[in-house]
DNA sequence: AAAGATTGACTAATCAATCTTG
DNA sequence: CAAGATTGATTAGTCAATCTTT
């Protein structure tokens, strides 16, 4: 369980450390800027279930997430003709500057906190391999 | 920023994981559990500030906290004569019966998961070291 | 004035129910 | 009926203002 506590402890600290430096700088909060960061990578084709899945989040607050997106202007979502049971979610332009601001402050904390040697190398892959014990437990129980 | 998102995936798909089996056991949720595994190591004189730093979260939020546990029964706020403006906050009977009822799932679900080789002790390190040089920038740049 | 805690308004998640389209 | 999404009620956080005690 010493394990369990540690990588809660380490998120919690990250996250809010980075939200901070972002609130500083004047930019989206850092659960915004990990969904443009989503919808920014699949290029206006996005859907709700690719945040959902991205995220690690429900469908449902997926969902809210876009419509907060929409009201502060950043992504719209485009009526998809051949499937209109969902639409796709492309960023505006100031979602493409919101994520590209964001991005150089996430970067600026991280370098500053972790310095880019090789034991940050390291301990990526050694998170890689947790990841990767994590998601064979949830396929061996899915929801 | 790659270790970063890697530690907020690895926390998030963990976390759901755990609340998962808590809830199938009937148990009380992650967060609740956190807590009163925290207040059951102060052992009866854990306070509001306690469970704030060891939480990261707000004062405000770990006041809520204890409102929860009180309001369930897990917890009770002892008046504390010689500083009255805080309270010393003690678990229940039915407090002490679900931080260890819970631990056993934690504990389960955790050895499941990574079971218990020493890839698991490596990685706890590494997780260390990693929580040290957040800490360092977190006292670098105080509220 | 500072320390500890509480409260109210707000933001974000969950689940379950529902609606629309395939 | 299944898939995709949305919505409403609930639960947990944040921040800022406030209250009490030191």
């Amino acid at each position: 369980m010493d394990i369990f506590e540690r990588v809660v402890r380490l998120e919690t600290t990250l996250w809010n450390l980075v939200e901070r430096s972002l609130s500083e700088e004047g930019e989206a909060g850092l659960g915004t800027f990990l969904a443009l960061q989503i919808l920014d990578r699949h290029d206006g084709s996005g859907r709700v279930q690719d945040l959902s899945r991205e995220l690690s989040i429900t469908v449902g607050a997926a969902s809210k997430v876009v419509d907060r997106l929409e009201r502060a202007g950043l992504a719209v979502r485009r009526p998809q003709p051949d499937d209109r049971r969902s639409s796709l979610v492309a960023l505006t332009v100031d979602g493409e500057r919101a994520v590209a601001a964001g991005r150089v402050v996430v970067q600026r904390v991280i370098t500053t906190v972790f310095g880019d040697d090789e034991m940050v190398d390291a301990a990526a892959s050694v998170l890689e391999s947790l990841q990767t014990r994590v998601d064979d437990a949830i396929v061996a129980v899915p929801a």
